[in-house]
Order: C-alpha cells, then sequence, then structure tokens
DNA sequence: CCCCGATAGTTGACCGCGCAACTATTTTGC
DNA sequence: GCAAAATAGTTGCGCGGTCAACTATCGGGG
C-alpha cells in the first residue's frame, strides 16, 4: 500500500467529474420532477412496475432492483401507496410476501412525467453526447457493475 | 410534450447503467473507506483542503466546492472537527467568515487513507476501463456539467 | 453617518435511507 | 411432524442531507 499508482491527469479529470457532476445532474432531473410530486426514487420505482407484464412485482425484488434495503423499500411504498399510485397485494401462496402493483393512477401519472423526464434526460445528458461517448459509457458502466457482481457473488472466495 | 423522442436501446442501456452502477459504485467505495473511520464525503473535504497550499479554505467556498448547502457543510464539519481532522478557524478581517483549515492529524489521515482509496477506485473504476473509455467519460461529463453551468448562470433568461 | 440589503454561518424541522432488532411465515432436515 | 433455520416485511434509531428561519456581520447609497 506505500507505493499506489495514483490516477494521471486524464483518469483523475474523468474520476472527479464523474463524481460531482452525477451529484449536480440527478438534482437537476430530481427538480425537473417536482411538478408531478415525484422523486427520482418514485418515478423509478414506478418504471419498474409498468415494464412489467402485469404491473407488479414482489416486495423483496423490487427492493433488489431499486438498490434498497427492505426498510427503505417499505418507506419508499409508503409514500406511493399513500397517494394512490401502487396498491400492496398480498401474496395468495406465501403470507410473508407481498406484491406492489401499480395502480391506473400511478399508470396514468407515469404517463405524464415520462415525456417531461426523458425531455429532461436529453436535454441534460444524453443529447450531448456523441454515439461513441453513448456506447463508451454504456460499456464503462457495464464493466464496472460486473466487477461489483463478481465481487458479490465470488463473497466466499 | 406529447411526442418525445424515446430513449434507443444503446442510450437507455447507457443511462441505466450509468444510474444504477453509480449507486453501487459509490457504496463499494464508501466501505473500502470505513476502516479509516471515513465517509465519501468526509474523504472530499479533507482531499480539497490537503490541495490547497496553506490547506484551508473559506466555508462558503468549500460548500460550493463540495456540493453542499451551508447547512449540509455545518453538520458535515461537526464530524471532522470532533475527529480533530480539520479545525475552524475565524476570519481576522470578516467576523462572519470562518476557515476550515486541515490539522496535522487530518493531512496523516488522509495520508494513510489516500492510497486505499485510490487502489479501490482503480480496481473498481479506472483499470477496467480502455484509455478511450476513460477519455469519453471525461468529456461527456465535462459536457454535461457545462451544461447544468449554464443553466445555472443564465437562469436570469 | 446610518440604515438597508447582501452575505456567512447555525439551527430546527423534516425527509430518505441503512442497520439491526423484531414478528410472522415458510422451508428444511432429522 | 416438528424444531430450527431461512425468508419477507416493518419499525426504532441514527446519520446525513435540504430548506427556511434566524443571528451576526459587512458593504453601499441616501
Amino acid at each position: 500500500m506505500a507505493a499506489p499508482r495514483w490516477l494521471d491527469d486524464a483518469e483523475m479529470a474523468a474520476w472527479r467529474s464523474f463524481i460531482t457532476t452525477t451529484n449536480d445532474l440527478v438534482r437537476a432531473i430530481e427538480r425537473d420532477l417536482d411538478p408531478f410530486g415525484l422523486g427520482f426514487g418514485d418515478y423509478q420505482l414506478l418504471v419498474v412496475l409498468s415494464e412489467l407484464p402485469d404491473r407488479r412485482m414482489k416486495m423483496c425484488d423490487l427492493a433488489d432492483v431499486l438498490r434498497l434495503s427492505r426498510g427503505g423499500l417499505t418507506r419508499r411504498m409508503a409514500g406511493v401507496l399513500d397517494a394512490g399510485l401502487v396498491e400492496r397485494v398480498p401474496d395468495e401462496q406465501d403470507g410473508r410476501a407481498a406484491w406492489a402493483r401499480l395502480t391506473p393512477d400511478g399508470m396514468a401519472l407515469l404517463r405524464r412525467a415520462a415525456p417531461v423526464h426523458v425531455r429532461s434526460v436529453r436535454t441534460r445528458m444524453i443529447d450531448l453526447l456523441t454515439p461513441g461517448e453513448i456506447r463508451a459509457l454504456g460499456s464503462a458502466f457495464a464493466k464496472v457493475a460486473r466487477r461489483l457482481d463478481d465481487e458479490q457473488r465470488g463473497e466466499v472466495a
């Protein structure tokens, strides 16, 4: 640990602008969702559900997909449940489990919010980049994700 | 707003993996800092101070650099002040202002943490990427940052 | 010279999240 | 078939952050 390979200029620039800009970017995108009464996390929850054939998912899987702890999901659900965007459906077979199901109201709100959100993402990021940059971002984060995943699964080692 | 240009496959892949992977990545890097009793935010604060000739910065500027609200910085400072890593120095000229100054202890801790952190960033991200990908990331986030900046400054419009 | 607006920092209320402890149910292994 | 382990979800607590209200100081026109 005594003689690490420090980051060179390009690496440092990439890393720092990545960290600080991501912060700013997410904030800005969240502001764009404000008029709909949705946080970024709420929006992602609705999107995930909306893409399923029956628009519902078991709570624990949802927590996984959304990168939330179980407790975190419970609280996030409280908001969208209260707003009537999602409903809680107990599982027939498994008495422990419950489903989160998108309501028609939730779907309707998502349909209204989605165009604004997409525009937001485009103007703030996607449309600023060349196709090459977009490909590079995709492959870069795929590699990072894979690495994190390997570490997770191979934790026994 | 009726007919937005939706994201195509490459754009969607880039966007989604960016959002979820960034989350995971920051978490992992924060875990690597745990042994030093530092959060990612604390680390960044120490780094910023360490790079200045006299290792100190006015609170308000520090809040800006770290993307924190004033209140947020006050609370973040509480931690590192308590740990003796940073000290608060009232400004001579301006009775309102205060400086955050890195202490020798803070500098020492940073010197111990930095190699571990750099290794963490390398193995989890930088070393997984090609030079082209690193360049692309740098330029991509620079553009995004510039856009956010323009918006901020041109808010009168 | 003084008052008024701008600026620096703190504080209280609140929110979102993780962690760990807890309850309730289901699965497993003997 | 039953005790023990695993799993699903909730809840209390703490942390870290924002926002808005507040205090204290500084500058700039009448």
